[in-house]
DNA sequence: TTATTTGCAAAGCGTTTGCATTGGG
DNA sequence: CCCAATGCAAACGCTTTGCAAATAA
């Protein structure tokens, strides 16, 4: 009779922490737990604000973010147009895409994406060997669209 | 016997910047054809330091480009991890998504790109009415997976 | 114990803003 | 002519860096 262990998110930061010789430390399980507790991607800022609160220096929120890119934990993405937000990938969280409203500036996530063999085709011929893909519709949300509305 | 006139994109940028009430002005011109001379995203800076040799000045290149954004002439993409990159979009240049080596940041332009009606499919339900996509594929080039390279 | 990580403060630098001048319509 | 656009310089704010103290392993 096999039991089968749960392995959480952290469980595999943990790991992956250790297999890079990177320490496992509070302020980076800080971060992670807080990039779970947001479903849309976030600023470093926004990040900082809810962290440093707790006793977390903006320095370190910087730098393990980078830790958190390099090890592909979490990657950036553009929110608005000037923007970096970062963001949980698998198998952290499940893979998504998204939709931006250009006048409210809405994100919403797209799981459903019956794209992957159409992206395998794209990157043929190049002899790519593509690790992940990240769509953006841009348009108008239905509110938007609706009502008269001119920007957030 | 109708004459076709050739419609070039410089018409179509002093179009659309007098439709908005924008002057048609040469900083504007010179920023729209050093756009138009790039085949990947520029950052501004990268603009700059070739428009400011012609006493083009820095601020200038940002609002300009900022009007860009807002007209929809160009827009943002992220290159790498930090930095923000812009280029025009359609009709001044053709539609076309990215692929992105995440070893040496290489970005190439992909024109064939049979997604629309998977697009389509995706944005539906949500009300939204989609203006353009962006793809991005990352993942390792043929140059970088064959040699052991780690990274520009 | 030892190398990594963190906090703090200062430096760095890309971006924005104010205002006088220039110039497009 | 008038209002938008530009240039210039200063202000701003995000990000990075250096170094000493704290701490994971």
């Amino acid at each position: 009779m096999t039991h089968q262990a749960e392995v959480s998110g952290e469980d595999i930061l943990r790991q992956r922490l250790r297999d890079a010789q990177f320490r496992v430390t509070p302020g980076r399980l800080r971060v992670f737990r807080a990039l779970q507790s947001h479903a849309a991607p976030v600023t470093i800022q926004t990040l900082a604000d809810e962290l440093t609160e707790d006793g977390l220096n903006l320095t370190t929120v910087y730098r393990v973010m980078e830790a958190f890119v390099a090890l592909s934990v979490a990657h950036p993405t553009l929110i608005g147009h000037q923007t970096v937000g970062y963001e949980l990938v698998e198998p952290f969280r499940p893979h998504h895409d998204h939709l931006v409203c250009s006048v409210c500036g809405q994100v919403v996530d797209i799981y459903e994406c019956g794209l992957n063999a159409a992206l395998a085709a794209m990157s043929r011929g190049g002899g790519y060997q593509v690790e992940f893909h990240q769509v953006e519709l841009h348009g108008v949300c239905a509110e938007c669209s609706s009502d008269g509305n001119h920007g957030v």
